[in-house]
DNA sequence: TTGAAAGCGTTACCAG
DNA sequence: CTGGTAACGCTTTCAA
């Protein structure tokens, strides 16, 4: 492999002066400037980017950190990320967490000893003290999906209690009279955010009970098996808001096994509305985050810290919306 | 940040003996060991990697390089070479080309000049003149999925013509008397052998024309539009064998919309195997790739490659198999 | 406009 | 066993 060295040797110039060709920086006249660029292309050289990172401290690499890579949320949200990196140089360093605090701290400081020029982290196992650390590192963070509240950070989120609430608001809408909800994680702020949108709606009702909330994964697997407990315990039961999308794929699943006709005898809602979410049989209504624009703000807003070290932190909270499909479309008779 | 002076201070020791603590070479006396390591955790020192990567070469970071995020089938094949990889105290960088030549050039000479020990490449646009390339700069590499024939590196993949066979052979088997293929994209390898497949076993029956053949991108969404244009065109087409499980899904949805019965109107098998084609209603026959033991193996040769630079090439052809689901289980009558 | 040289934080060779 | 020091390949002052 060439060496800055080599290209200097060859234009007849020192590697200060390649340098300064290769970074656009300081003045250098055109006549030089020439026979440098003709001296890396006929060395076809490549500048090692280690050594460029130890000396400038920067690598044009940002991370992004979510907690799986199975749930087709996180891949969408990388697209977007990835998009916007690249249009702005970067590259993209993909960590995936499995939702396991040691991972992340193992990310957390291999990032940090490597000149990451900034983070995404979606994560909801990240503590202050973490993002201290970051700081004191001088790597700007945005924190998206699940984040820590009051926290001195730019984050990026959705009124996930709203987005509870609009979901159950609609299967009494379209009718159900009794209603159960499929709870992601409990240690996780947004599931529990959602299901408070759900009580918030059907709590005061008087056949509401702890019984009719469930608990899951954030999966297809462990939504299926939730929704068969609650097929066994509620007999009346008609209608089912699930914490994603994953779990009401799990429902759908379940219900048709058991013989229930979706949506008459049971509709079901779902939350982010990821592209297979719209291609299931039936059609899953879900809140839909709009998961794009999450990733492509949060790389924005990253850059804005990466160029300006003094930028203040925002908090966004973005609109969530409900997208009808057929999972809840009754026939007339019932609305 | 701490470097490795400050610790050599602290502990009144040079540098190059810190140096050998860390990195457990050379012989240093228990006693400047214990002091070494005490100062290290006082001042809680994290050696830079991106220092160490310029002086040693070598980054403990190996690069996967995928096609395409959205498709399940590449997050359940980074999961195990994550698995292997973290195993074996190595960082993995997700690279996703989104199957553009100009990104996957891109990824591979950023990759080149950053000391990764090493490559796993699934991609259809590799030429041999990369990985010639690769050679060069001393960085092993080893290709799954889409690979390049008759090149003399590592290759991992399955055969994909049999599995062609072995689908369409079997919707014969249940009582299908006009099947369909939708085939993947045309330039790539695995769909046109898999195409080759269904060939063999309908290419000679009198009904056989070039009209059984749709084409579709490898997604959900493509496989549904290709399925609406086949329904259109063949009334009376009763299966249909999918490149993949996500065009097998997209075929689900038009199948239903059509008011097709399946499996009794119109069977269908996939191919693949990702978790999701387990848990569509109906559940999915399809062609099980060991996707886990792709990227396990994928790692471990990687491993061998980087430890022994003259490890042989090996090429391995891992075996498929038919998994049996409702999208096939035709009542009694029909078999 | 250009060049010399001092880092960046490690590793590893050579002496002692 | 330990220390001094020259790399690794580049960026960035400081002088000229």
């Amino acid at each position: 492999m060439n060496t800055i060295r080599d290209v200097a040797k060859k234009a007849g110039v020192s590697v200060a002066t390649v340098s300064r060709v290769i970074n656009k920086k300081g003045k250098v006249s055109e006549k030089t400037e020439l026979a440098v660029l003709q001296a890396i292309k006929e060395l076809s050289y490549q500048p090692n980017s280690i050594a460029r990172s130890l000396s400038s401290r920067k690598s044009n690499v940002v991370a992004l950190i979510v907690p799986s890579i199975n749930n087709a949320f996180f891949p969408e949200l990388a697209r977007a990320v990835e998009d916007i990196a690249q249009l702005n140089g970067y590259k993209l360093f993909l960590c995936n967490t499995d939702d396991s605090r040691e991972k992340l701290v193992d990310y957390l400081n291999s990032l940090g000893s490597q000149y990451v020029d900034g983070l995404i982290i979606d994560s909801h196992n990240i503590k202050e003290a973490d993002l201290t650390k970051l700081s004191r590192l001088g790597i700007p963070v945005v924190m998206i999906d699940r984040v820590i509240e009051n926290s001195n950070y730019t984050s990026i989120t959705v009124n996930n209690r709203a987005g509870g609430r609009l979901a159950t608001e609609h299967l009494l809408e379209v009718g159900c009279k009794k209603i159960a909800h499929i709870q992601g994680p409990k240690n996780e702020m947004n599931s529990v955010q959602r299901m408070w949108g759900y009580r918030d709606q059907v709590g005061k009702l008087p056949w509401f009970d702890e019984s009719w909330i469930a608990h899951a994964e954030f999966s297809v697997k462990s939504g299926y098996q939730a929704t068969k407990e609650l097929l066994i315990r509620h007999q009346d039961m008609d209608g089912i808001f699930a914490s994603n999308d994953l779990i009401a794929i799990g429902a759908l699943k379940a219900a048709y096994e058991w013989g229930k006709k979706i949506p008459n005898e049971l509709a079901i809602v779902g939350f982010d509305g990821i592209d297979m979410s719209e291609l299931t049989v039936p059609g899953i209504t879900t809140i839909q985050q709009p998961i794009y624009q999450i990733g492509e703000l949060a790389m924005h807003e990253l850059l804005n810290q990466i160029k300006n070290s003094h930028a203040k932190p925002k908090k966004y909270i973005l609109d969530i919306e409900l997208v009808l499909r057929e999972s809840t479309m009754r026939s007339q008779r019932y609305i």
